[in-house]
DNA sequence: ATGCCACACGTTATAGCATAACGCAATTGA
DNA sequence: TCAATTGCGTTATGCTATAACGTGTGGCAT
């Protein structure tokens, strides 16, 4: 799953998004890439939906948006679940991989014969720099 | 914050949340409510604002939907955190009140010196009828 | 090389989700 | 009664996401 070599496309949207501070929605990377050619979102959305499959691009539901994967290790299609604290202020995303978190919500999903393809887990808030400002 | 009374507008999405079988996105919510009087989805989100505010209805953030709350106790604005069982096949969606994942999500933030104001947890998957058939 | 296949790409159009901004009406409480 | 608050209705608009179509390109077996 995961790929040797990006396409064009998908270099310019992870650029996009490595060099953002914040998640960026599809639209907002369709703006830093009209330069580039892009001109219509579903080149963006494309090339998103493949870096995601690779696991090195994360959707934030909560805001419809997106973030690279800042995890050093590890790419390809998620062995675990990862939560999010997204600070409402600056922006900044932290990825926090549990497995006691996951051990729970498998527990918990057991107990109702409840299988589980996809979790989600964010929390908003703010960060301690922004706290601390 | 929990009121005494809905209004009128409130009550009729709230009812229509209560007898769907599934979660319902605003729009969908307008046209049932159509005969009612209703003609623009910010009737609907004015009423869905409020509704969430006094906790008797939930918004799921991957799906942009909404559902009634089904916890036979408790409203008034979220003491805790709650998870969502959402089986993709029949709609159902369970909600789950843990206070081992609320106490490692606290945890897991303070360490990083995270406030949180509001938690997202959306567990995709099928449920057990589903499953079964 | 030829033909085929899979995949990415580009474009247009459309669907689905959400809110801004305005003014009016009803309710409440001093 | 008056003022303040809240809800309401309407119009317009913006943001998010996908359907459907056809083109181009690179790999690869024949």
């Amino acid at each position: 799953m995961e790929p040797r070599k990006l396409t064009r496309n998908q270099a310019l949207v992870l650029e996009t998004l490595t060099h953002a501070e914040a998640p960026l929605s599809a639209y907002t990377i369709l703006d830093k890439l009209r330069d580039h050619g892009f001109r219509a979102p579903l080149q963006v959305y494309r090339a998103l939906e493949k870096l995601t499959e690779f696991g090195i691009v994360h959707r934030l539901e909560s805001l419809n948006a997106f973030v690279a994967c800042t995890h050093p290790h590890d790419h390809g299609p998620e062995k675990g679940v990862i939560a999010f604290a997204i600070c409402e202020d600056c922006g900044q995303v932290s990825e926090i991989s549990d497995p006691e978190i996951e051990d729970r919500l498998a527990h918990l999903a057991l107990k109702r014969h409840f299988t589980t393809e996809k979790t989600t887990i964010e929390m908003r808030g703010h960060c301690g720099n922004c706290t601390a400002a």
